[in-house]
DNA sequence: GAGTTTGAAACT
DNA sequence: CAGTTTCAAACTC
């Protein structure tokens, strides 16, 4: 090997670096392993042509101006594979790129691709800025000023590239791995997408970059996500380094704010410095990594066994990352990127994955629970997405697929007898144990059976409609999805069935009925026409808000005020006790949208209702008024991101489940609604949806995301609490002028900035497919014939 | 199962 | 926007 050439910029040296405050704050920052100089000095050894003594000028050198330095990394040749393999020898666990990756994590980094399949890091000092106070960082951290190279935008860049046309194919993988295990809030994508028709083409990204607008630690973690390492079909072309940016925007972002903050409210003790965040994540990450530890050795062993398809598979696949709000929306994301993304982790070199996989895993289990789809079409986009990702039978090393019937298919239980043969639900999982097949078995069977018992809509926070569901079809999910209508031909949101988004079917004992598979194009008529009207009038009802934590603290029994009825009720005589109020339908509390008259809602009432009384009174009230009532609102709420709508069907594991869901007020008492095993957003089951992000879902979850949702409330500037209400904050006019929310969610769970978060939700995936023209090609296709076009259109 | 009540949806 | 009508689910008996 050679020694590591300097660079131009070269006078400082590693160990210069290494006294320098910023690698302190990026040892600091690096939960996992704090970079090491002999890291550096290995590193450079091993690629020789990777000039760290320019990075360390730069940050040894606060007050100097370094230009722009790219440095082209030849590494062996990625079609050498004995200097591949002793170039990962002598990376080893740590590879170069995570070295990288340390080394870049607190400053802003963008890994782009360029033609040559460089992989572009480039520092941007303002975001290497540490919050003031924040104890984690050495003092002498220098501002951003004084990185300040003069350019208009106070960027000083450092670009070191790699070239991965002489680079081994391993860099990649290791430079995603060792990102996704440090839990690296940066996007990188590398290369490479051929033959990947559902690839973000750049505009895509540039519109989610566009409202990617974090600027809190909370966004920083929700972008997180677990990167995703991708593995595309080809090596070498352009990576987008949008999603990058968008992580430098939110680091920026939140450092900023952090700081204003922190001038602004000194009292109030300082959110989590970026050391904080990492470190929750860190030990969530490390939790799991733990758990999967079997899982981790054999994916070591497997490493050796796949090396050689890891290699072949990094020939043919570039890094594609995706990385936006946690976990499982990070899988989500996939879905909604499209198609492609579904092979990400499938292609993830068994090594790489072990910490992806810990991450994966609630991922999994959420997914199942939460049964994707905005609205029917995005269910039924799901099972294609299943059916895809049978068909596609490339799986990754240490990857296997569990195929079990899916009961959740809204097409099947519906439209079972038409043309909806009952879908299997393949979930590509890591090589899972035996043990952990089975668990995730279990949940699956539960889910099923509480289906098959009639129970859809316990499981799809629906309308009840149990009394017509149970003890038919002995077992069949199809049939709970039924209407009665006499006169509005099934073609109006009076019929439940209409309204979910499914054609009515043989249970139905709809009058004149023309939501059927032969009057299709009326259907699709009436619905553009209804959408027209109001385009959320098929978007779920219920939607995640703020105040998560809140209410949830101040009771259990009662829904979070996070999730509440998007519109609100209006209820005059019943008190919001009743089926009639669709808040209490949807088992949630009413909010300051709801317009109801005598609110008792036992999930919540809405503010300002001067008859505040404590939940035990409504409860007995309700017991009171309930008493004999078989069975109130069976709703779960498991609150699903949108973009797991987007067909992202993952196993999840029972308890992971039903951890997210949100729990209610028992209903076996005839109480209000109780908990389910599992929710799928809207009602009766098919809407799968709410859009339930993803980030709720994480809400009540571990410690360390209570310990940021928390923070994310303190954030809350009082004008957004004040309008935490689902449909005040973000209230728009329909068409009609009515009431309507966008079907996002999270106003007061998110800071001012989190708009961004919600606006990049709405823009990159539409959550309500219109009927219009070339969405419904694959859209409304999908929620009425399921066998129609979009398979075909997308699959391959 | 028929009739009533209720509130959302649709309409004016 | 508000008021009214229509509608079908929820509920009662």
């Amino acid at each position: 090997m050679e020694t590591p050439q300097r660079g131009k910029t070269g006078g400082a040296s590693l160990s210069k670096f290494e006294d320098s405050p910023v690698f302190n704050f990026i040892n600091n920052l690096s939960p996992i392993r704090p970079v090491k100089s002999t890291d550096s000095a290995h590193i450079a050894h091993t690629y020789q042509s990777l000039n760290f003594a320019s990075l360390s000028s730069i940050f040894s050198s606060p007050h100097a101006n370094p230009p722009r330095v790219t440095r082209n990394l030849t590494g062996p040749p990625s079609t050498d594979l004995s200097r591949r393999e002793e170039f990962l020898e002598n990376v080893g666990e740590s590879s170069l790129c995570s070295e990288v990756s340390d080394v870049v994590r607190p400053s802003r980094f963008t890994a782009t691709t360029q033609d040559n399949c460089n992989i572009t890091c480039s520092f941007n000092e303002a975001a290497i800025d540490p919050p003031e106070h924040c104890p984690i960082l050495p003092s002498t951290l220098p501002q951003s000023s004084q990185y300040d190279s003069g350019s208009p935008d106070h960027n000083t860049k450092m670009k070191f590239a790699l070239d991965l046309g002489h680079a081994p194919a391993e860099l990649v993988p290791f430079v995603q791995n060792d990102i996704d295990r440090r839990k690296i809030l940066f996007t990188m994508e590398t290369g490479v997408q051929e033959n990947h028709p559902l690839e973000l083409n750049k505009d895509e990204v540039e519109g989610v970059q566009e409202n990617l607008i974090f600027d809190d630690a909370e966004d920083m973690l929700i972008f997180d996500s677990f990167m995703e390492p991708v593995v595309h079909e080809r090596g070498g072309e352009e990576v987008i380094g949008n999603d990058v940016t968008s992580f430098v925007s939110l680091l920026s972002n939140y450092t900023e704010n952090v700081d204003k903050l922190q001038k602004t409210q000194p009292d109030i003790p300082h959110r989590p410095c970026v050391q904080d965040i990492t470190q929750d994540l860190q030990l969530k990450c490390s939790e799991d990594s733990r758990k999967k530890k079997p899982e981790t050795e054999h994916g070591k062993k497997m490493l050796s066994v796949t090396h050689q398809n890891q290699v072949d598979d990094s020939k043919q696949h570039g890094i594609h990352r995706r990385c936006l709000v946690f976990e499982v929306a990070g899988i989500s994301q996939r879905n909604i990127y499209g198609d492609s993304s579904r092979n990400q982790s499938t292609t993830l070199p068994s090594k790489s994955r072990n910490i992806f996989d810990a991450n994966l895993k609630p991922a999994i289990s959420s997914s199942l629970c939460a049964f994707p789809g905005i609205g029917l079409h995005l269910n039924a986009l799901a099972t294609t997405s299943m059916d895809r990702m049978v068909k596609n039978e490339k799986l990754a090393p240490g990857k296997q697929l569990i195929t079990m019937p899916c009961p959740i298919d809204p097409f099947a239980s519906a439209t079972t007898g038409r043309n909806s043969p009952q879908k299997s639900l393949a979930i590509e999982a890591d090589l899972l144990t035996s043990g952990e097949i089975e668990d995730l078995q279990v949940t699956y069977d539960a889910a099923a059976k509480d289906i098959s018992l009639g129970n859809y809509e316990e499981l799809s926070q629906g309308s009840p409609k149990k009394k017509r569901c149970k003890s038919e079809n002995g077992g069949e999910s199809e049939g709970c999805k039924r209407c009665n209508c006499k006169k509005s031909k099934c073609l109006k949101l009076y019929c439940e069935c209409f309204a979910a988004g499914v054609y009515c079917s043989e249970p139905c004992s709809c009058q004149g009925c023309f939501n059927k598979p032969i009057h299709e194009e009326t259907v699709l008529a009436t619905r553009k026409q209804i959408e027209s009207r109001n385009p959320l009038a098929f978007a779920p009802k219920v939607i995640r808000t703020s105040e998560a934590g809140v209410e949830m603290r101040d009771d259990a029994n009662k829904t979070p005020a996070s999730t509440r009825h998007k519109r609100g009720c209006n209820c005059k005589k019943s008190n919001c006790l009743k089926k009639y109020c669709e808040c209490y339908q949807f088992g949630v509390g009413c909010s300051i949208s709801c317009r109801c008259e005598g609110c008792k809602n036992a999930f919540g009432r809405k503010e300002g209702v001067g008859e505040i009384e404590h939940v035990e009174e409504e409860t007995d009230a309700y017991d009171k008024e309930k008493e004999g009532l078989d069975d109130g609102p069976q709703i779960a709420k498991v609150q699903i991101d949108e973009r797991n709508s987007f067909g992202n069907i993952l196993p999840i594991t029972p308890h992971q489940s039903c951890r997210r869901s949100i729990k209610l007020p028992s209903s076996s008492s005839a109480k209000p609604p109780r908990v389910s095993k599992l929710s799928i957003g809207r009602s009766p089951g098919l809407y799968g949806s709410h859009i339930l992000w993803k980030s709720e879902i994480l809400l009540s979850q571990d410690k360390s995301e209570n310990k940021i949702n928390a923070n994310f409330e303190d954030d809350t500037p009082s004008i957004l609490k004040s309008n935490a209400s689902p449909t005040t904050g973000i209230k728009i006019a329909s068409p009609n002028r009515k009431r309507v929310s966008p079907p996002h969610i999270g106003v007061g769970l998110s800071p001012p900035n989190r708009r961004s978060c919600r606006k990049l939700i709405l823009k990159s995936i539409p959550p309500f497919p219109s009927l219009d023209n070339d969405d419904a090609s694959t859209e409304h296709p999908l929620s009425y014939s399921r066998n129609s076009s979009f398979s075909s259109s997308t699959v391959n």
